[in-house]
DNA sequence: GTTATGATTTACT
DNA sequence: GTAAATCATAACG
């Protein structure tokens, strides 16, 4: 893409308290790894927001720490990744600062950049909607795993690009997904996505 | 020490 | 449409 600004998110970036407006901004926004020697890029199209303050449906909620959810209560820009159902990593971005514990959960990815080690990680010969088109599906498609767990955004594995700039009339706006079990927060609107992307997760 | 379960995906019937 | 896969973590005893 010839509009794509490639420079690297500053740590800086990651700081602000508003963790739906950085579930909205991150839209657009180009999610890349290198690993095992393979750089890979996608541009972020759906995401989901998490309050560790209020919010039942988040791992924090009620102020709970833990040994897994510890690298959300630190500063913005840290990786949090967790294992779900046994078999899937998800993949969240650590925002705020120091002590609050806020997150954007990743749901879906349009491939940019590393088609082929994307589909030989999700044993793919040709490319589908489903390569990157869920959270546990885009971790698999990047590489990533338990290991990047708490690791900084601005290294040299993973880190985030500026990427493209999404209009206000492209996003749309949502429930979450899968958070049934929280009661009144599962109502809301804390899912953004692009429109009329055809890789976004669900409609 | 044991048990229950999930911010999902995939392969079936 | 329904169900199985599969394990780190949390909650409990």
């Amino acid at each position: 893409m010839s509009n794509a600004n490639t420079t690297k998110l500053d740590i800086s970036w990651y700081l602000s308290d508003s963790v739906e407006e950085m579930a909205r901004e991150l839209l657009g926004k180009y999610l890349c790894t290198n690993i095992d020697g393979n750089i890979v890029k996608g541009m972020i199209v759906e995401t989901e927001a998490y309050c560790g303050r209020d919010d039942k449906a988040c791992h924090t909620n009620n102020n709970r720490r833990t040994k897994r959810n510890e690298i959300m209560y630190a500063s913005g820009g840290h990786a949090y990744v967790y294992l779900c159902y046994g078999i899937h990593h998800l993949f969240n971005v650590v925002t705020n600062r120091e002590g609050y514990a806020d997150a954007v959960l990743i749901r879906a990815l349009e491939p940019v950049l590393g088609m082929e080690p994307m589909m030989l990680r999700r044993n793919m010969i040709k490319p589908e909607k489903r390569l990157t088109s869920g959270p546990g599906a885009l971790s698999q498609a990047m590489g990533i795993s338990l290991k990047h767990y708490g690791q900084k955004l601005i290294g040299d594995e993973i880190w985030i690009e500026k990427g493209q700039k999404i209009h206000e009339k492209q996003v749309g706006v949502t429930t979450r997904v899968g958070v049934q079990y929280a009661g009144e927060d599962a109502l809301k609107l804390w899912r953004f996505y692009v429109k009329d992307n055809g890789w976004v997760s669900k409609i």
